[in-house]
DNA sequence: CTAAACTGTGTACACCGTACGGGATTCCTG
DNA sequence: CAGGAATCCCGTACGGTGTACACAGTTTAG
């Protein structure tokens, strides 16, 4: 399980954090810390282990130092997770430049966001930053992918929808997949060991005759290969959907 | 923030929890609680103070025991996880002789899901549930959803892929919605007083300039719609473009 | 030189999940 | 009916967590 809390009472404060809005102070010893290197620490570590194992002692042992010198930096755990999102956010280059039709670029925004969920799987059991938490990557995030739609003939209220379709499709389905791996990990046991002890209990609650569907498509093998292969066949079949709507759009009527 | 484990060590054990698989013990005193009622207490709990407030104790305290009595019958808070998870999903009603559209099951499998969401905003917060931990629940919404999908042209790799799609989009959607909703909330602080609070920061980090498109539909007000309208628009455009594949399939011809 | 601002941190507290062991209760077996 | 076995209930205790607080050390402004 995951579930973790964001957003921390004070939001100019956050904010500013996110954006690193503080002028280095005048008196006082110099910082032996950065902001971004608690970040990048407390980041390596969810890499390695996971969010659940990620202590703020644990970051502080990491950096050498005493735990709570890292409150000197970071207000607080919460507030350490939501740089970190916004941190990796920020990793996919979206170029600024980007000249292709806004199909390809909502697949270079979606394959950017999906890019992050496979390298950093914990960011999918935090929270969505939105508007609450727009740091640097996320605005970054949310530019391109509004201008990816805008100039098509969509208005700023389905622009706003057809981007949150996309964003929560890829952020659904990295889930999914993202649960399996930390669940057999965390768990111990491998796939395939689990399989073979899961599958008599399977067989005995799932019966052919209550699910006659489910079981056919088990049957099929349908289930087994990698869910990473469905994303792309997903993004096409959403993508045709909005296609639909653009085009309606550029011939001038309502859609439905 | 949001993440918490699931999936512990041993899936023959964990399975006949989710199926309640136990025959009722032959000796010993008669049980004072049940699975049923320890899971129930536990989702009482998670929706009135979120999962992260969610502790053995306080279910304990509040089913009127010891905390260590929680653990005769659930093997951990993991595995109550788990439950809660698996019985919330199986709350929304899917009818077995549904008689509509391939479509319209498709829409009535999407609200389901979204109205639990909606009613246990805490469930998105938790790992799906997967292969790995398939409860009674979510075989129900497996077989409906793929009963919805079965029996239009496609391969059951092709079912499992759009049935991914949908419940990916629903999932990333209330992720998204839900966020927002206990930010608010563990923050103290309401909307429009946040609102208030944030705006000077966002209009100083986030220029027009350097944001052009984001801050033109920000400055368009698009943003400040409540977010749920926005989920019957995706899962239109998104049932719009399996539709152009199951139509495409439906006249022998391959998608692309 | 003094004072203010700042960094660094050790200690302490409340809370968490749960291992362990023991007492109470009930049924099956003889 | 006696006794053992199974099961329940749960108090105590341990190692872990986030972080409030007090205080020491360092740097610079005035």
């Amino acid at each position: 399980m995951a579930a973790e809390k964001t957003g921390r009472s004070d939001p100019a404060r956050t904010l500013a954090l996110l954006w690193r809005g503080k002028e280095p102070p005048a008196r006082g010893p110099k910082p032996g810390l950065s902001v971004d290197r608690v970040v990048a620490a407390a980041i390596a570590l969810a890499d390695e282990s996971g969010v659940p194992a990620l202590s703020m002692r644990k970051v502080a042992e990491r950096l050498g130092v005493g735990t709570m010198s890292l409150y000197t930096y970071v207000p607080g755990k919460d507030e350490l997770l939501n740089l970190m999102l916004d941190s990796v956010l920020a990793e996919p280059e979206r170029p600024a430049d980007f000249a292709g039709t806004w199909r390809e670029a909502l697949e270079l925004h979606a394959r950017a966001d999906r890019a992050v969920a496979l390298r950093h799987p914990w960011v999918v059991s935090l929270s969505t930053p939105g508007l609450m938490l727009m740091g640097p990557g996320e605005t970054a995030r949310s530019e391109f992918a509004m201008k990816a739609v805008s100039g098509i003939g969509l208005s700023p209220r389905e622009m706003v929808d057809v981007v949150n379709l996309v964003d929560g499709y890829v952020r659904g389905v990295a889930q999914i997949n993202a649960d399996l791996g930390t669940a057999t990990r965390d768990s111990g046991v491998d796939y395939e060991e689990w399989w073979e002890q899961a599958t008599p209990m399977l067989e005995r609650f799932i019966q052919q005759s209550r699910y006659p569907t489910l079981y056919g498509v088990w049957a099929s093998g349908a289930f087994e290969v990698a869910p990473d292969e469905g994303f792309e066949f997903g993004l096409a079949r959403l993508l045709d959907g909005v296609e639909r709507l653009v085009d309606e759009r550029a011939l001038g009527r309502q859609p439905e």
